[in-house]
DNA sequence: GTCTATACGAAGATAGAC
DNA sequence: GTCTATCTTCGTATAGAC
């Protein structure tokens, strides 16, 4: 019987997403994966007859999901705005501790999005879409008008990818502390008037 | 005597900025550079001794450049909330008229930064530094304190790069417009309190 | 599920002629 | 400044054995 539905198959995704957030989609190649990860060259094919293109969309989906889990548990524990706070805490971190070299896998795989491989742009779109209604959710139960939360929600999710970006460029958390500094007084306005 | 600092050196930059911004970095090669551009092959290291990081380095300083004018004149015309306004309602145009497939070449090539190519990433970085500090100079030229117009100036570049990275993997203007909206909201305040 | 071998193409870079 | 090889490396994908 097959180890649960395989190790090596779930070791190849993981690798996948790291390579993703470190070097971009472009970069992301099977021989990479497998130096990366020791997994079986013998076996991409088996576990991923679409080649490439579908270990990388899997992969997508998969951090998509992750992230997504992640936001719902913080959103549910913490008031709004402490919980926007955490997410950009929490990438802060990240980047500092990597020497700013993780980024997000799903922008990566977005930013390098060509029309050869539109399955790749779906499964980016899926995971903002996720994370963009698992927000708004959160702020309109916390009181937003449905519109309000839902504007409030994208532009959070895009000002966090793009202070990433920009934040591994110049080497520095700036651009992601002035995003949060700023989201939180404009958070703090939506809340109060609501 | 030749045709006043090249012809096919420029073209070849103008053609890698092109397909950054529709592909990104990974699919910027040379081959398709030259195949897009008819520039002559055997040129090619004798305008980019560096090779393909010289080319790509320098296309996305050139584009950086163009874009830090664009800010320039458009903030000097226009009063600051028109003024940001009018950059998202540029890209919403691009997008739609490129079918989605339009990016911004500088992220492009922040996004996909790796170890191996540090130049990129700092090419990338100076652009988003000027554009910034554009932008900033002029909010505070129009009364917000120092830091305030520097992160709010960091944060519209931010969620503009983001929006437009959604925008193309969702095929929809919602993020780009979303962001204006609550940026307008924002800066709305921000002037008013000063 | 995994292994080895291989076909095939794309890309970066260099050399030397013109 | 431009042209034509050519070397080399890497990456995808397939075939067929175990």
């Amino acid at each position: 019987m097959s180890p649960r539905r395989s190790d090596s198959r779930d070791r190849m995704l993981v690798g996948a997403s790291e390579l993703l957030r470190e070097y971009g989609a472009g970069a992301t190649s099977i021989d990479r994966v497998l130096a990366r990860t020791g997994a079986p060259r013998g076996s991409v094919y088996h576990h991923f007859p679409g080649g490439r293109a579908q270990l990388i969309e899997e992969a997508v989906t998969r951090s998509g999901d992750l992230m997504a889990k992640r936001i719902d548990a913080v959103m549910a524990a913490e008031d709004p705005l402490e919980a926007v706070d955490s997410f950009f805490a929490v990438w802060r971190e990240r980047l500092v501790e990597s020497g700013y070299r993780i980024g997000c896998p799903v922008a990566a795989v977005a930013a390098e999005t060509n029309d050869e491989a539109p399955q790749l742009a779906r499964s980016a779109a899926a995971a903002f879409a996720r994370w963009q209604e698992t927000l708004a959710a959160h702020f309109c139960r916390h009181g937003l008008p449905e519109a309000r939360g839902t504007r409030l929600a994208s532009l959070v999710i895009a000002a966090l990818e793009g202070a990433v970006i920009m934040c591994r460029a110049e080497r520095t958390t700036a651009p992601l502390d002035a995003a949060a500094t700023e989201l939180r007084e404009l958070l703090t306005h939506a809340f109060r008037d609501r």
